[in-house]
RNA sequence: GGUCUCGUGGCCGAGUGGCUAGGCAGUGGUCUGCAAAACCAUCCACAGCGGUUCGAAUCCGCUCGAGACCUCCA
């Protein structure tokens, strides 16, 4: 069985075979979250293809160190010197101490990822808990002549390091097409060249995030912190950075940058990213205002949307789409997800119950050979999930006697249901809401006194029964060994 | 303007030189007192124009269209 993984490194532009530095142990790093406001829809995206990239990797065996980071420093508004720090600025508009802001979007974000059924990084670094380890390798990279003093504000040297290593060689930029693009702005004065990025900032009085440093009071720069927190956790080289597509340049390049200065080596062995979540094939950004909120979506509390959809639902129409694409977002998609991923839910639930023979008409070890050709060809879950639905039919004939299944196959693929379903792709069957003991009782009732008026053939009972119930938004489901019921959404 | 990516059937979305992606919808059927549900089967495609090739949706060129980054962004 061939359980190589390749992944594509956006570093080289292509599928490599996946090879740790130190097996059995991998290091893993993501670039997490901005708390200062809520987390949208696309932000989720970035992580549940991550929390995928995660479980299959321990699936595979290996020894996963997760580390991702909440940024709580802070960032700048902008790049000009007038920039307003996020946090400081909600912080204030809400009358709050900034911490404070921190704080409950911190336990958002963690609520809405145990809701996405994601798993919790080993490591779940702060910025402001690393203002120490920030300015030391500040101080590397001044050491080793790469940044500048201005006014209390330490710039990193693009054009510099430039000399040395290749700035943009992760994005594919040119530092001279990079200056011939760049806008000149207001208030850069203090930067020799206008792609040179603030390691340091110097805090303006009204600034209220500030720490002490050699330089006097002020805050770290924009992409230091992650430079900073994945070394210190995974070593000055490890194997996978993860983030969204659009932290690429700069966040990712300068990051690069300011490892290889401080540190004189590439930190990233391999650099993935994950695509944007689109709508309406534009980019979901709080800026643009075509985010949606996760509880909006649960609740279908929102402009955009038909109705709600439930959290797995809404993973697994994230599955459905490569982690390394676009995924456009419709009313229309979900409700085909929500559809695709009952049935197939369903189907897998029955092979439990499947009645076992003698001989076997299925082979388990083809599935198992596919699933794990899909996952190992960098993540391709949709690959997967298509293969899934080809075992949820199998399974279907195989309930209706067509197919012939023995014990030894029945508990292979129920192991390979657990290891792919349940532990790669992270998703659980969906508890039925409301379905109290009462609830259930009385409904049990209700549709025993139905079944009986059926078997007199009394059909005006047995259809006024289902038509008040169905006026309650309660759906009967006629099967053949009864019927059973479920609250309309 | 620069750099890059992409354009797949009604919708979402894989694939990538020759072999069915898959899901939803549609259509036909099984089941059912009827309906729904469920299950089975199935139609519909590779933006356009050239080129390379025995063969291209897949490679190359051009055209048109869309998007991302270049400013905080997952």
């Amino acid at each position: 069985m061939d359980t190589q993984l390749h992944l594509y490194n956006t570093l080289s532009g292509s599928k490599e075979k996946f090879e740790p530095l130190n097996p059995p142990f991998v290091g893993l790093y993501v670039c997490g979250p901005t708390v200062y406001s809520d987390v949208h829809l696309g932000n989720c995206r970035t992580f549940i293809s991550f929390d995928l990239v995660n479980r299959y990797l321990r699936h595979l065996g290996y020894k996963v160190r997760y580390v991702r980071n909440i940024t709580d420093a802070g960032h700048l508004e902008n790049d000009a010197d007038e920039g307003e720090d996020k946090i400081s600025k909600r912080a204030r508009i809400e009358q709050l101490e900034p911490m404070e802001i921190v704080q409950q979007y911190t336990l958002d974000f963690h609520e809405k990822m145990r809701v996405f059924n994601t798993l919790a990084p080993d490591i779940e670094p702060t910025a402001t808990g690393h203002i120490v380890e920030q300015i030391d390798i500040i101080q590397k990279i001044m050491e080793a002549g790469l940044a500048y003093e201005v006014n209390g504000s330490i710039y990193f040297d693009v054009l510099k390091y430039n000399e040395q290593e290749r700035y943009g060689m992760l994005s594919g930029r040119k530092v001279e097409e990079l200056i011939s693009g760049t806008r000149t702005l207001d208030g850069q004065d203090e930067k020799r060249n206008a792609l040179d990025f603030a390691l340091w900032k110097k805090a303006s009085p009204s600034h209220i995030m500030r720490w002490n440093s050699p330089w006097g009071k002020g805050f770290p720069g924009w992409h230091l912190e992650c430079s900073v927190m994945s070394t210190k956790y995974l070593g000055e080289t490890f194997d996978i950075h993860g983030g969204g597509m659009d932290l690429k340049f700069p966040h990712h390049e300068c990051e690069i940058a300011q490892n290889h200065a401080a540190h004189g080596t590439h930190a990233v062995r391999y650099w993935l990213h994950g695509n944007m979540l689109t709508f309406e094939g534009t980019k979901m950004s709080k800026s643009l205002g075509n985010s949606i909120l996760p509880d909006e979506l649960f609740t279908g509390d929102h402009k955009l949307l038909n109705r709600g959809f439930h959290p797995m639902v809404v993973r697994f129409f994230m599955m459905q789409a490569h982690y390394r694409s676009t995924l456009d977002f419709s009313n229309e998609a979900l409700e085909a997800a929500e559809k695709g991923y009952q049935r197939l839910m369903a189907s897998l639930k029955i092979l439990e119950t499947l009645p076992e023979t003698e001989q076997s008409d299925i082979d388990a070890g083809a599935y198992e050979a596919k699933f794990y050709a899909a996952m190992n060809d960098d993540f391709n879950s949709p690959i997967l999930i298509s293969h899934l639905f080809d075992l949820a039919k199998t399974i279907n004939s195989a309930a209706e006697g067509r197919l012939k299944i023995d014990a030894t196959t029945k508990v292979a693929l129920l192991e390979l249901v657990e290891s792919f379903v349940i532990d790669v792709l992270g998703l659980q069957a969906i508890e039925e809401s409301g379905d109290s003991d009462l609830a259930n009782g009385l409904m049990n009732v209700i549709l025993d006194v139905r079944a009986r008026a059926r078997a007199n053939k009394d059909w005006s009972t047995s259809d006024a029964i289902r038509d008040q119930l169905a006026a309650l938004d309660i759906v009967v489901k006629d099967g053949k060994d009864g019927a059973t019921w479920e609250v309309k959404k």
